[in-house]
DNA sequence: CGCAGGTGACTGACCAGTCAGTAACATGTA
DNA sequence: TACATGTTACTGACTGGTCAGTCACCTGCG
């Protein structure tokens, strides 16, 4: 198939030059490749076709493989961070409802969107690019704990939650919601085994009861 | 440094030929390989050197990479599988003993043994390998589940859990231990974010006080 | 000697990264 | 309007390095 003809099955007939949404094309290709494939497994031929452009042009918008790799690691995981901690500053209301509402929304973007496919991505290439430990646990890991361990420590202290661990609390909290995104990235739904929104509720209640005073 | 010289350095002076404990010193060597690189990133090079002996060796006893994968998935999880069953056959006392000593048991090897590694693998390469998604599912992860569900089932007509779903809570009991078990062999210990093993006596307390009855 | 249990050197396929070339559009010039 | 000249966005073909898998030969033990 030639390039325009790749390009309007990719975008509908139209014109052949635009340049500012490539970049965010051949990152959510990268994404979906590697989340399936691993980075090693994941050929950039591949990604720029899923992407509509040639290997080539990948090369405009990012400087080597590595490059893109960082840059689909770093888009990722951002905005969800920053949403999490608008939703708990906003937050009224009794705090097992915000932690609900935490887990609960956490947990459909990692079962249910390239959240959880960055996840496994982290997971699974964490020994290969020691910067990327570094970068998620300083921006992403450090951040996410200290929310939601704020959360519960404010609990305490109001009496609705038995004194406990917060940052171990805060760690049970989350790596269910993670885990069931892994899941979800790497076995698929099997509700024969578990269904992603079923656990995540369960998850919400147990978890919360188990905090409750 | 030549043959003979790698395999005492890696075994110690002593006889050179052994045919019978090659093919497990190949598959730790791969475990430990594959674990931290990726499959598509782990040389057979590698693994001999690390095995001490040459990669034309490895053929002799496997007969493609993959093959050697699949092996070292499969020779893995077993163990572990096979010895909670055991443990909960044997046990005498109360289900919440049963299941803290399930989930500190299990925990403990998912982060300080092979077995943790495995998962991780099993993770970050079940894409690339569908069969290893359903080798796992049946014989690993069904039967696992099988089993404590089977405790927590217990332990509601016993009337000491409060009724639920076992199924989903079965998978909550095990996913924080999985992910303890991923995390540590991804990023890492890092006591300052999680402490592996506080965490996972914090799980089975917060866990079966937010079963019981 | 015979042969099980090796080895080291080799090969073919694969793929990241490069580069000379081109189609589409913009701008100046008359 | 018509056409030359420049620029941007992109491509197809290529190259060099890497690695799974093969093969012809070696070596110590019974």
């Amino acid at each position: 198939m030639e390039y325009k003809d790749r390009v309007e099955a990719a975008l509908g007939k139209g014109t052949v030059r635009r340049r500012s949404d490539r970049p965010q094309a051949i990152i959510s290709a990268a994404i979906r490749l590697v989340g399936e494939h691993g980075f090693a497994n994941t050929r950039l031929e591949d990604v720029a076709e899923a992407a509509g452009v040639s290997k080539a042009a990948i090369y405009l918008y990012f400087e080597s493989k590595e490059d893109l790799f960082f840059a689909l690691v770093r888009e990722g995981a951002l905005p969800t961070v920053a949403d999490t901690n608008a939703a708990v500053a906003r937050h009224e209301g009794s705090l097992s409802d915000l932690l609900q509402e935490i887990i609960l929304g956490i947990g459909h973007l990692m079962a249910h969107t390239e959240l959880g496919t960055i996840v496994k991505i982290v997971a699974a290439e964490a020994r290969n690019f020691p910067e990327l430990v570094t970068y998620h646990r300083d921006e992403v890991v450090a951040r996410a704990m200290t929310t939601i361990s704020g959360v519960i420590e404010k609990g305490i202290a109001t009496g609705e939650f038995l004194p406990c661990d917060a940052r171990a609390q805060a760690a049970l909290c989350i790596f269910p919601v993670l885990m069931n995104g892994i899941w979800m990235n790497s076995i698929g739904p099997d509700p024969s085994i578990v269904d992603p929104d079923a656990l995540l509720k369960a998850h919400a209640e147990t978890f919360i009861r188990g905090l409750a005073a």
